[in-house]
DNA sequence: GTTTTTTATTTTGTATGCGCAGTGCGCCGT
DNA sequence: ACGGCGCACTGCGCATACAAAATAAAAAAC
């Protein structure tokens, strides 16, 4: 039967995991991943049949997945239509950049009085991790590692609908900075990122809040308007995970 | 036996609805409204084919409605052991009051901005209906329309991340007020509803900020957020009497 | 040759069946 | 009689099967 890929492996130690389900979120991890990648293209259509054999699980995994995604405005679910890779025009991420400088300014401004020391040394770990990826070139496990640290700020703020909402911008940030980032402009948040977790263990709220501030700042300034470009070929983007190259099974 | 109901009729005019998958946002709003109106007391499990039984659907749109309230947090999913009602605290009470102060703000001022005349018609339409629903004493569909003028607010303010978060408090607020606001103390918040939107209608942004909360603080000031109504929590319930909890506490 | 209608194929939406995990109860051992 | 163990029951997780909708294609009419 599904013999294109037996142990679904997960792409990277995608933090998002850790619950119950364990399929759902691999292929969500997968999928979330492989757009970050740029090797799903905005607006590449994802059919639930396709990457059911991809995945070797049945649609009821695939359907989970993408409504999660589609939830996080990663991918558009369009009814009887299908689900596409989601394409943020120029307005939408700017409505999603208000709202993080909005959510990130009341993290900030929580972490600073709730963090632990725990939590510090988590955050300073997840940042050298991103530098590491980014220092070996894997941009999007680097994007993907940046919003988690903003992921994990979140959680330090110990507000639950905060990280929940976090979350959802998060991805969608990602998703916008994937398709918007201007080639390899060192995206060296990372930097800055060391900043943000010293000046909250300093317990320097207007620090904190206006170093954030200008990190949002300098996101936004290294956007550029223009590119788009990448494979609509869902078997040849997710090829590295196939065994075998074609799938002849089903008639 | 119960009386299954069979062609499905909409509670009210949910007005979340207007989508695309009938069956789904009905079954949600069912549930939904069941719950403000306190008909499913907190920590009730909510069985899948029971459900599916009563509303004459299978456990497919069941537990895409469940999956829809969890992600709202209006009830608990728990992996492999069912769907309860969700029981919130007095500290996700507050967390979801911080949010929401901070959301209000921003929509509020966004709103004074970009409110037209049709939108603020048809924000005066609902408070009306609201004021309505009160007075006829049906309380669960006050909550709820309550709920449903701030989400338009939200919706008036055209920031779509912002929307989304919106609804998650809103539809968590609408719990939290069902389960705490002290009695019938006449949840008049169609008067300050009124209000707002009149110095929307002004443009007056510092009084309309000013006023959302102000508002805010009344509906805060209605709760008891001292004492707890109810829990499904054995452990919290008894606490008093508990000295070692006899079931297996792991994790 | 272009357009429109009809049909066929693909793809999503919904329902159901099977297997397994979780829970409670009864049985047995001490 | 009491505590540990195993069995049966309930109910969800996942896969599959079936039905409806949409798209694509083909044929017919203009």
């Amino acid at each position: 039967m599904n013999d294109q890929l037996q142990p679904l492996k997960k792409p990277a130690r995608a933090g998002k995991a850790g619950r119950s389900g364990t399929q759902d979120d691999i292929v969500y991890a997968h999928i979330f991943e492989a757009i970050l990648e740029q090797r799903l293209a905005p607006g590449t259509k994802l059919s639930e049949e396709a990457l059911g054999e991809i995945f070797g699980v049945s649609r009821t995994i695939i359907r989970r997945a993408l409504s999660r995604l589609a939830h996080e405005s990663v991918v558009l679910l369009r009814p009887n239509r299908g689900a596409v890779v989601a394409s943020p025009t120029v307005e939408e991420a700017r409505q999603v950049f208000f709202s993080r400088r909005m959510v990130e300014r009341a993290i900030t401004e929580l972490a600073v009085q709730h963090a632990t020391a725990e939590q510090l040394a988590e955050l300073r770990h997840m940042v050298r991790e991103e530098r590491d990826s980014f220092s070996r070139g894997d941009r999007g496990a680097g994007i993907r590692l940046s919003g988690e640290f903003h992921l994990k700020l979140a959680e330090a703020a110990g507000n639950a609908p905060l990280v929940s909402f976090q979350r959802s911008l998060v991805s969608q940030t990602s998703l916008i900075i994937a398709q918007y980032e201007s080639g390899n402009r060192s995206h060296c948040s990372y930097d800055e990122h060391m900043q943000l977790i010293d000046a909250i263990e300093a317990r320097d709220a207007a620090q904190v809040v206006s170093l954030m501030m200008h990190h949002m700042d300098h996101i936004d300034s290294k956007l550029n308007l223009d590119e788009e470009s990448a494979s609509d070929d869902l078997h040849a983007v997710f090829s590295h995970l196939l065994k075998k190259p074609k799938v002849a099974a089903k008639g």
